[in-house]
DNA sequence: ATCCCGAGGG
DNA sequence: CCCTCTGGAT
């Protein structure tokens, strides 16, 4: 069975972004959170962790430490408590209490809305940074790649690479930037609901004629 | 046994 | 580049 050949990445990306925003009208961020301080704690928490459990924690959270400054005094062992089955929980509690500790320090106890600045937070890596500054601050400044972006965009053909930053510089070549904090959402959503990693359900995916890696 | 909106350290 | 950190869901 011959297989038609696709065209390339950059030819199908803008028929793959129109049909995605069909698809799921309402793709939004699915972690919970009022505000960039709360985005980015959730945020922290969500690495290896379903969006779903994070939601579960966070209430309890952002509750006992409504701001930087409270959650700068935090003792670990709290904190650990209310995030443990988020997993992670030692490794997350520190970058909490640690993110909180230099937003109070070098940010007056606010959320900076500079990539270098995030990225120097204890526990914000790029993804992370881009979460907050696409959804609590509304700058494109790059794609979230996170575990769904990274396996939609491989078997779309979009990208060859794994590592989550080369993915993005993938990414960012071909779609346009006010496409780049709505485009994740979409593959996240996508990657959650049909392009699931153990069995995707090609049959059901409104990119099979897209997709180089499609079975049906 | 594999995967989930990763980051830091060696 | 590799490894480690961790619990819950499937």
């Amino acid at each position: 069975m011959a297989r038609k050949k696709l065209a390339p990445a950059r030819a199908r990306a803008p028929e793959i972004h129109a049909r995605l925003v069909k698809r799921y009208p309402d793709a939004h961020c699915a972690l919970d959170h009022e505000g960039a301080f709360q985005l980015l704690s959730a945020t922290i928490l969500s690495a290896q962790c379903t969006d779903k459990r994070v939601n579960i924690v966070t209430p309890a959270l952002f509750a006992r430490y409504p701001d930087p400054l409270a959650l700068s005094a935090a003792k670990l062992e709290d904190v650990e408590d209310v995030i443990r089955t988020t997993g992670f929980f030692r490794a997350k509690s520190k970058s909490l209490v640690g993110m909180a500790t230099a937003l109070v320090e070098r940010h007056g106890g606010e959320v900076p809305r500079e990539m270098d600045a995030l990225t120097s937070l204890p526990g914000v890596g790029r993804k992370t940074a881009n979460v907050v500054l696409g959804n609590a601050f509304g700058i494109d400044e790059g794609v979230v790649v996170d575990t769904h972006v990274s396996r939609v965009s491989q078997r779309l053909a979009l990208t060859k690479h794994e590592d989550p930053v080369k993915i993005e510089k993938d990414l960012v070549k071909l779609f346009p930037r006010e496409q780049w904090t709505m485009l994740s959402h979409l593959f996240i959503e996508h990657g959650r609901q049909v392009c699931i990693a153990r069995t995707p359900r090609c049959g059901e995916c409104v990119l099979v004629d897209l997709c180089p890696s499609a079975r049906v």
